[in-house]
DNA sequence: CATCTGATTCCCGATCATCGGTAACCCTGT
DNA sequence: ACAGGGTTACCGATGATCGGGAATCAGATG
């Protein structure tokens, strides 16, 4: 363990304070900080200014700390998150100039959904995506469609597990949900109303990658009295077609569709 | 010094390796990473294994590593950039459905402009710039509003040092910039031809924050042939006006313009 | 003006994680 | 079988890291 007397490393440590901001914690003191993240005052004072040295934090006029420019350049740069997203962000304008309410791109995640991108009405009533947010794979039309096409040991492991349920509409029962994922991959899209909001409906298709893997979910969210599935399919279909050949996608080779284990 | 015999912080050794990824080695081998980042083979493995345990890196199916989603989720979910970004999203689209090129959202960071956001054609025959990229402020219009509109101090302090000629028609001299900056000032837009490659044009102009400072330029990129900045610059106007207020700027209080320091 | 609360800076000795060399162990291709 | 690169394992020495404590500073409150 790490000198600390608390036993973690430095790098989980840095995890705790970067973590400790969020999208309604954009900044705050070096005091607040060490209370959130639970680290000792001094440490994270000491901490807090060797990320400012490097530019990984910064001060604002006030003197509170936050996210540094240079931090959000360094990952954004380099991250793997960023070819998707510009090959997928051009076919979801187009999704969002025809279908108005919201359209996102969610990836799979330690058992989540992780949304990459997302464009909408500024006034989203009924949609409670953002970037970089995380929604429950099994209330969310793009978790099921991610969850429809990855490896069936990773399905068989998520399924053997209890799941909360959000509305009446959730389906939380393994025989039930698995039923619905053959479903999906039958008819290549998901569309949930009303599962995790009561409000909202989601339609979801899956994004294929370079070895005709899924890699993530093109989805739109509009208010469940609009459902209008049978319209909105095709869009979402021809664009994801779109964002996959993008990503080097050569076609379906039948059969072979499987999980992700990384690479796009 | 930290314990290492090169005498550097472990802070600065992640920016090392965090760093030596970017948008053309998405993925490498330890071993590369080390060679890259220049640090011992030894220490590169054992700080890589505990950026894998955080998940702030991945390995791929290959073995190779990369940057992790977790990293990327959590420098995206609390970077002021995030907020910036989600408001003019929605106005460049505006643009770029009129402009057809491209259109990019950048902020001045250490005496460069960083590309913030950029939308255009897939097939962006004459445009360098890249989302999380950096450019030099006298060679791009987005650079030069933002000088225009950055401290007093700030512009003889740029000035003071000496400037790289990219094009024939790069302004170099401080004098002819000083000049140029007043006429952006004076005209609210910069346009500028060919001044980092000779086929290209800028056209940007000034977004606002809260207390009135600039804090970013909204531009667009369009072939030097194709030019045509009088119809192009009331769109570019009154996109950058809708930004700015979604930004929660009230309008413009005469004289008060000044140089962001950090604050939206 | 006095008081209080909270944030920040300074100091410092003990500890143990960090450092990085060396060497063995894999692979894959020749 | 060999070569070359990548990866894992081991280990002793060292000094960066840790965090308590106290002083200082800033702002709010009475």
């Amino acid at each position: 363990m790490a000198n600390s007397s608390s036993g973690e490393s430095i790098i989980r440590r840095l995890v705790r304070l970067v973590g400790s901001f969020d999208d309604v914690h954009l900044t705050m003191s070096v005091a607040t900080l060490a209370r959130r993240s639970g680290l000792p005052v001094t440490t994270t004072y000491r901490l807090v200014d060797e990320l400012l040295a490097e530019g990984l934090m910064e001060r604002d006029a006030s003197g509170e700390v936050r996210i540094g420019t240079r931090l959000w350049e360094l990952v954004s740069r380099s991250s793997p998150m960023l070819g998707l997203r510009e090959a997928a962000l051009p076919f979801m304008e187009d999704v969002q100039s025809v279908v108005q309410h919201s359209t996102t791109l969610g990836i799979l995640d330690s058992d989540e959904v992780l949304y990459i991108e997302r464009i909408g009405s500024r006034d989203s009533l009924v949609d409670i995506t953002k970037v970089a947010g995380r929604l429950p794979v099994h209330g969310t039309s793009s978790g099921l469609v991610l969850l429809a096409y990855s490896e069936p040991a990773y399905q068989d492991l998520f399924l053997s597990r209890p799941l909360a349920r959000f509305t009446d509409d959730t389906l939380t029962h393994p025989t039930d949900l698995r039923r619905h994922l053959a479903h999906i991959r039958q008819r290549g899209f998901a569309s949930m109303p009303g599962i995790i909001v009561p409000e909202s409906s989601g339609i979801a298709v899956p994004v294929f990658g370079r070895a005709n893997t899924v890699v993530a979910a093109l989805s739109v969210v509009v208010p469940r009295n609009e459902e209008n599935v049978a319209a909105r399919v095709p869009v979402l279909m021809t664009s994801a077609r779109g964002i996959s050949r993008a990503l080097g996608w050569r076609g379906e080779l039948k059969g072979a569709v499987r999980q992700s284990n990384g690479s796009i």
